[in-house]
RNA sequence: CGGGAUGUGGCGCAGUUGGCUAGCGCGCGCGGUUUGGGACCGCGAGGCCGGAGGUUCGAGUCCUCUCAUCCCGACCA
């Protein structure tokens, strides 16, 4: 991509409506545009980069065995009568609409039911299980403050992920696979090494925790306690001495941290499937419930708390599987000469499969500079007077001072 | 939803106790000097001051309502 091309560009203030680091820095950048309070449209870079987030947290959850699949946003009313979660009073962040001859319609939050309903069509027998199905979808949540930036939306991107079981065992082994997945996940990301699984409330289907997995940083809206050692926390909310006994913890090993859900996983038992009335036949003809489980990724919410965790005073600074672009190439002066061996060094990298923003414009170096670093790719290739005469290219990491010169061949090992 | 605050060119802001043609910086366009970490000079385009109503000879400045945004709290099934 030519950067003269890319319809953003940057920007040397924010909005001062937008405190969160993690919105300023991207919207800074170019990677997203404001909406409206906790609604965010993805801007060709933000895109790329919120597209290989997806590419890894789908390529790990097909490893766990998930097929993926979408669902609607409209969501039919009476499936969610039937697990009582319509009435305002129970779920008070609904968004709903109507249809124009009355009927109410729901806008997705979550979806439960309706996977339990479309999934009940298929599941008929103790040899259809277990299954693993997952979406990566937008939600809609009517919170009643919407706050940092891409952290908290009414509109977010979201892997969510559900496990059918025969029994309590295959449920178990099913939940421990995924939770293995999730790890692959975070460590994929480049927050494996403070991202930490927490128990936390399993919520009213069960009277076992549910897992969290948190980053630990500055803008979480979570406090957990960590046990560095054994990797493990314990949300505040379930923070009390029978659970701290039940989980093998002692309070003089855990920190107090601020933290940031990134991702949950949940025992659900029957009650959904039970409730839409989807049930398995055993071997012995006899009518059974079904254990279910289920999973979320917050995939928008990963795009700020990466862009926020990986970023310094000059910008962004993304990991290299996820940066929209691994190379940013650029000449230090427009001359005739220099620009020729840049562009061919574009095509080169381009058809190898590299990712590179070529830096076409006629502006002082200080400037491409300042980009270069705002935008966050990690690696950024300069074609000089100087070092070109002996075939040498500038060489230089986003995340580092130094500069190397290398040869083409050198320069293309290294990045790949 | 309770409390607090803010809306003035694309962005950041200034605009005295109401008073003349609404300013400044960045950005943008044109011309020129520059060219290794956001340079400089000149010229120029662009706003009716979130919206509605009111007070007044006169409103960006005062009043009422309303919309939007941010912060704290509550909420986050």
């Amino acid at each position: 991509m030519k950067f003269s091309k890319l319809i953003s560009k940057t920007s040397k203030t924010v909005p001062s409506d937008e405190t969160a680091i993690n919105a300023q820095l991207l919207i800074k950048a170019g990677y997203i545009h404001k909406e409206m309070a906790g609604v965010y449209a993805y801007l060709p870079l933000g895109l790329i980069v919120l597209e290989h987030i997806k590419q890894i947290v789908r390529e790990e959850m097909n490893k766990v065995g998930g097929q993926e699949l979408l669902m609607s946003t409209l969501q039919p009313k009476d499936i969610w009568l039937k697990t009582d979660r319509w009435d305002d009073k129970k779920v008070d962040n609904w968004f709903k609409t109507k249809l124009v001859n009355g009927t109410e319609l729901g806008v997705g939050l979550t979806h439960e039911e309706p996977i339990v309903d479309a999934l009940g069509d298929f599941i008929k027998s103790y040899k259809d299980l277990p299954v693993i199905v997952y979406q990566i979808q937008n939600k809609f949540r009517n919170e009643l403050r919407a706050k940092s930036g891409l952290l908290r939306g009414r509109e977010f991107l979201m892997k969510d992920m559900y496990s059918f079981a025969s029994n309590q065992q295959e449920h178990q082994e099913i939940y421990n696979l995924i939770l293995k997945g999730y790890y692959a996940v975070y460590e994929r990301l480049g927050l494996g090494d403070n991202t930490y699984r927490t128990y936390a409330d399993g919520g009213i289907f069960t009277d076992r925790f549910s897992d969290e997995f948190q980053t630990v940083s500055e803008i979480g809206e979570d406090v957990i306690y960590l046990d560095k050692v054994k990797k493990i926390a314990i949300n505040q909310e379930i923070f009390k001495k029978e659970n701290l006994q039940k989980l093998g913890l002692n309070s003089a090993d855990l920190v107090k941290v601020k933290a940031v859900e990134v991702g949950n996983t949940f025992h659900l038992e029957s009650k959904y499937t039970d409730a839409l009335d989807v049930y398995y036949t055993n071997k012995d003809g006899q009518r059974q419930s079904i254990i279910m489980g289920c999973y979320g990724i917050g995939i928008s919410r990963l795009l700020g708390v990466i862009a926020e965790h990986f970023s310094d005073e000059k910008g962004l600074n993304w990991p290299v599987e996820i940066a929209p672009y691994k190379v940013y190439l650029t000449f230090i002066k427009e001359e005739p000469k220099l620009v020729k061996i840049a562009d061919k060094l574009y095509q080169d990298l381009t058809l190898l499969g590299i990712a590179v923003i070529y830096d076409d414009r006629n502006v002082r170096p200080a400037d491409k500079f300042a980009d270069a670093d705002l935008l966050g790719i990690p690696f950024r290739v300069v074609v000089n007077d100087q070092t070109i005469k002996d075939q040498l290219y500038e060489f230089k990491l986003r995340s580092s001072p130094h500069l190397k010169y290398l040869s083409q061949t050198e320069l293309i090992k290294m990045i790949q």
